[in-house]
DNA sequence: GTCTATAGACTGATAGAC
DNA sequence: GTCTATCAGTCTATAGAC
């Protein structure tokens, strides 16, 4: 039925789009792209409806008959690229356990987070999604979900193990997780939050990340 | 003359409005706390000038008579209460080099920002700030300048005496306040950046800040 | 009587929705 | 393409200070 289809959401509140044909389907990629690219671009409120028809060169009948509204079609078009930049990221954090050297694999794993996290575009929508949550509390659960199940999940996981063979000394791993998180990626972060565009040159970024998981081992190797 | 007074702006780009008699100040104050509300509650683009004039009990005219426009109300808002909520914080940090014990001199200043950090509307306030950080380039600067100020700058000159009667090992005293600073206060406002209205109990505040002070004084601490 | 500051109706544009 | 609501910003008639 189509308002059935036109209201649901999954567990986050993300609407959920059914499967269609071909032609249809492109269509929506369509609307969801020119929708994520004014939404990224405007922020929610000041996003127009009408800018989103023109790019997507669709009609605005067709928009509002796949979604609904604007608040629908924001959350589908965020929700959506949200997902799919995680997506394709192996978190790999096992072979945390099994490395040789510790310190390396814990100053690339971090470093590539870094990397990723640091990317304009993720950044962009970091802040849409922060500057949001007051108003689409689903959104910034499931943007800490995600990042937490790509990030901080496997590697608690690796810790405990390696707390196992003795090789760290963890009573929190949970809280150590969040501490190397922080004092790695955290630190470029923050100053990109606030100043959008500044440059990390890959050279200091290695050297802060590198500090970073010196840090965190200086408090939980096991000597 | 009128129209230079009402496009009078700072260093950051925050309009300067003129000082003036009682009566003219008080609706000032009237407008630029209706205005603040009204941003805070709804962002920029969503916040109604109709809106921040009920509120506020001026007409309209007074109200662009004094601001101009709604950019400007939006910066002098803000940034006001962006100053406001630092001033009166002492950063005390030269206290810090003389202190006997180091560790609980740490843990009573972080705790002490963490605290004054997370209260919901600074939170709230943070939150407006990097979401409009896009539209609004020198809230975002203003924000960095007034936490570093505030935060890191005296502690870096802290470290710096500290390293100097050698108490601490910082070769890199800049970025080590970044990491403190991450690695306490940046671990519970990770949360709350992206879920709004966490509670976060003291003593939990207090375990994950002290946990932050010595995962630094367990890489920076002279032995 | 003159003049500044104000109230609040008004305007043209544009929004979301259908 | 049409519709109604609402937006930022303007304008005019008036109230009160001197």
């Amino acid at each position: 039925m189509e308002a059935e289809t036109a209201n649901a959401t999954d567990a986050y509140g993300i609407p959920v789009i059914p499967a269609s044909s071909d032609a249809v389907r492109r269509k929506r990629r369509a609307i969801v792209d020119a929708a994520a690219a004014e939404f990224l671009a405007e922020g929610y409120a000041a996003a127009s409806m009408d800018a989103i028809t023109s790019r997507s060169g669709v009609s605005k009948a067709t928009l509002y008959k796949h979604f609904g509204t604007k608040e629908r079609l924001f959350l589908a078009a965020i929700g959506g690229i949200l997902r799919e930049t995680c997506a394709g990221l192996e978190p790999d954090g096992s072979a945390l356990a099994e490395a040789a050297d510790l310190r390396s694999a814990l100053i690339t794993l971090t470093g590539d987070w870094a990397t990723l996290l640091l990317r304009p575009d993720v950044m962009t929508l970091r802040r849409l999604v922060i500057g949001e949550t007051g108003r689409f509390p689903q959104l910034g659960r499931l943007w800490y979900q995600v990042t937490y199940d790509m990030l901080n999940g496997p590697l608690v996981e690796a810790l405990t193990e390696l707390g196992r063979r003795g090789r760290l000394e963890v009573a929190d791993p949970e809280l150590a997780v969040r501490q190397l998180v922080a004092a790695t990626v955290g630190v470029p972060q923050l100053v990109d939050t606030f100043a959008p565009g500044t440059e990390t040159d890959p050279a200091e970024l290695t050297r802060v990340v590198t500090s970073g998981v010196d840090l965190f081992l200086a408090r939980y190797a096991v000597p």
